[in-house]
DNA sequence: TTCATTTGACCCGG
DNA sequence: CCGGGTCAAATGAA
């Protein structure tokens, strides 16, 4: 808390945040990009089988690879506070009222412009039957939406006070189905670590899985609806999809849903539908940018919230609206090919 | 006490 | 100006 509420501001030098040191990162980051898109092309990986047999060599630069997205993605996230040059929130004077004290507009301090940047770079957008992700979530804020009779909640991640992660998620019943489905829309990469449960070393994207060991996706019959010529626009993807992520929960995970990720493991990409990215590439990328569990601390989701109440079944299916502007955060090649 | 949620105010972008 | 996203004081729960 102390960093939040009370106005802990974030070290002095990290508001300096040069940006020839942003942009050093970046340049970096684009590399590593590069180098790992290369990889993936050397290596043309159609099946599990072949991705392990292409494995030997090229798995340990992926897993260097990997380890450097990471560390430059915090790195980044730790500059980027603010989504540009500013220091975290650092805003001192924001005294307002509550109950009756008046002030409130004593001093504008018309705060550099920190609010409402234009969204992270991923967004996803998931129904899923449960807000329990395995992430941990903390609410910030609920809003009566125009369009919808329910609720918007936001959520950010639990440790971007402690770890500067910038995750955030917003929240919504369905319309269809207001008590039982949410749309959930993730926004940005969870560049937080829980010590508990992330090992340090990355594990081989290659090897036979520890079940703890990578992201799966299996793809369950898949149509792609809106594979539109136009790349990047109104791609509306509807995947059916099991998501899993991220290294070390599979405690967390009911046995069913384990056996389902041995499964995504055997089995990628459905017929007819061809991914760009590999196995390894899902695999290995950094999990952050999924919703998947980084923690067994189920803090998150509102348990007792009207709003929205929590229900014991697991993620629905994916409905992939594929990550915004690029450039900066494209690091992560996951599509369709019609 | 600490930490999460609630909720109205504030602020930005369209 | 309006709608939506975020902040932070107040409040509640553990």
């Amino acid at each position: 808390m102390a960093s939040s509420a009370g106005g802990g501001l974030r070290s002095p030098a990290a508001t300096a945040a040069p940006r020839v040191v942003m942009d050093s990162l970046i340049e970096v980051r684009e590399g590593a990009t590069r180098l790992q898109t290369m990889l993936l092309e050397e290596s043309p990986t159609p099946s599990i089988a072949a991705a392990a047999a292409a494995a030997g060599a090229t798995s340990e630069v992926r897993q260097t690879l990997d380890g450097m997205m990471s560390s430059l993605s915090s790195a980044m996230s730790a500059l980027d506070t603010t989504g540009g040059g500013g220091g975290g929130q650092g805003q001192q004077g924001r005294r307002r009222k509550r109950g009756g004290a008046a002030a409130a507009r004593s001093g504008p301090l018309r705060r550099s412009s920190n609010r409402r940047r234009s969204h992270s770079p991923f967004v996803n957008t998931v129904t899923a039957s449960t807000l329990d992700d395995g992430n941990s979530w903390r609410k910030y804020g609920q809003k009566r939406i125009q369009e919808s009779p329910n609720p918007r909640s936001y959520y950010r991640c639990t440790h971007r006070a402690d770890q500067g992660c910038r995750a955030t998620r917003q929240v919504q019943a369905s319309d269809a189905n207001p008590s039982s489905e949410f749309i959930i829309s993730y926004f940005g990469q969870h560049t937080c670590r829980d010590p508990s449960t992330i090992p340090l070393v990355i594990p081989d994207d290659t090897a036979p899985p520890p079940p703890d060991c990578a992201n799966l996706i299996s793809f369950g019959g898949s149509t792609v609806v809106g594979g539109g010529a136009s790349p990047s626009a109104n791609t509306t993807t509807t995947v059916p999809t099991t998501m899993l992520s991220r290294f070390g929960y599979s405690s967390s995970l009911p046995t069913q849903t384990q056996a389902q990720a041995q499964l995504a493991a055997a089995v990628v990409g459905p017929p007819g539908t061809t991914m760009t990215a590999s196995w390894a590439t899902v695999g290995s990328a950094p999990a952050e940018y999924w919703p998947g569990g980084t923690t067994s601390d189920m803090a998150c989701g509102p348990a007792g919230t009207a709003s929205f109440p929590s229900s014991p079944s697991s993620l629905g299916f994916m409905t992939g609206s594929p990550f915004g502007n690029a450039g900066d955060d494209d690091l992560f090649l996951f599509g369709f090919d019609p």
